[in-house]
DNA sequence: GATTGATGTGGACAATGTCAAGACATAAGA
DNA sequence: TCTTATGTCTTGACATTGTCCACATCAATC
């Protein structure tokens, strides 16, 4: 199954509004553009509303500041991940498939979604304390509690859920973060590195080694 | 044995310069502090220059632009980094508790140097091929990857070094990438995050059984 | 002591984020 | 239909930023 894109969901605004179709849904989808392109660095509010077509003031009017538009994004994100966690394990039973799906879809999402994990993780962009941003990192992160649990329903009744889940997150996303690195560091090194995929099912075998031992 | 500190050096810069010391020194330690009051999105090449007591365009003799400025504090970074990890082995002789020792090092180091670890990895920040950012980078990482190499020779001939090395690596970065966001979860949830260090302990054991295993 | 190169200053410029005021479209009420 | 009101977007302004340039000044060498 195909990784969802972000969708540039109509973000329950009405379907045909003013200039635009929906506006802020535009302006989201230009940034994820950007920084894709250039990185969060890049990002300049001014070539978002460019892109979209409209006023330099525009955006302010839906989300404040450049760090309401990001934000936004950074929702975006955490709610496409959420999306495509669940999808990923969407009618499996076996605990241990289930967690490669995840840390599969994980990595999938973020290389399809370079914009949005882009800023999803720097809080010094965003307003963490923003509704929205919690409530869908924290269904994100719920997605991969809940495969957590039938690891330990099924493979050690002793685990320690949240731990194990930090564990699963952080190897994933710094699988993520490294990556652009590692190509770095081989090309410098002459040798070659592993393809990101491959680098997922070790880690999640091992983890899964790891959960049943104690 | 405490953390080296990014230590300003003085970069083999005579020691008595100009009107400062060394300013290019002056001039890291001052975006040192910068980033980490505000992150890397708060950094201001004027501000830094203003916390240095020189004039705005002063920076630039020395590091040319902005990201010049940015690559040589994450040279020093991987510098200190590398440092760090040698000195957490000295002495050590077996291989898991050599392992572990890096992987506390790792941490620590990022704790200790919030700003040069807030731009370390930020490619789009940085001139990634300049030769000092790429020449102590792949300094540390071979501080990690002799290491890996004492757990083949002690614990499994046939380990893939590279490959583990790349997994101790992302797991250590992504504890750290994601240390903010889960306190941030955990305050949502009601539920208390483990300390970084019984997560690193978890991580590197369970890594070595994994090394072991095949 | 004059020359030279490194080091730093000051002013200029375009670009940026934010703010305030106004224009205009749309919807609701008379 | 006319008026009013509200949400949407534009225009213009301002301080701040990064970079470039010409100039000043220190340090060492000849």
């Amino acid at each position: 199954m195909p990784a969802t894109q972000p969708a540039t969901q109509p973000t329950a605004a009405p379907a045909k509004g003013y200039h635009h179709g929906d506006l802020p849904a535009a302006l989201r989808a230009a940034t994820a553009e950007l920084v894709a392109e250039r990185g969060p660095s890049g990002f300049s509010l001014r070539e978002v509303a460019r892109r979209a077509g409209v006023s330099h003031a525009a955006p302010a009017h839906h989300f404040g500041d450049a760090s309401g538009l990001l934000t936004s994004l950074a929702a975006e994100g955490f709610a496409t991940l959420a999306a495509n966690l669940e999808a990923s394990v969407e009618g499996m039973d076996d605990a241990a498939e289930r967690l490669t799906a995840c840390g599969k879809a994980y990595v999938r999402t973020a290389l399809t979604s370079p914009g949005h994990f882009g800023v999803i993780l720097q809080q010094d962009l965003l307003h963490d304390d923003d509704a929205e941003l919690l409530e869908a990192s924290l269904r994100a992160y719920q997605c991969l509690q809940a495969t957590i649990e039938t690891v330990r329903d099924q493979l050690n009744p002793d685990l320690d859920v949240d731990r194990a889940a930090t564990m699963c997150w952080a190897s994933m996303q710094g699988l993520v973060t490294l990556s652009p690195k590692l190509s770095n560091v081989a090309e410098e090194t002459g040798t070659t590195t592993a393809p990101i995929d491959e680098l997922v099912e070790s880690f999640t075998s091992m983890m899964l080694d790891g959960f049943r031992a104690r």
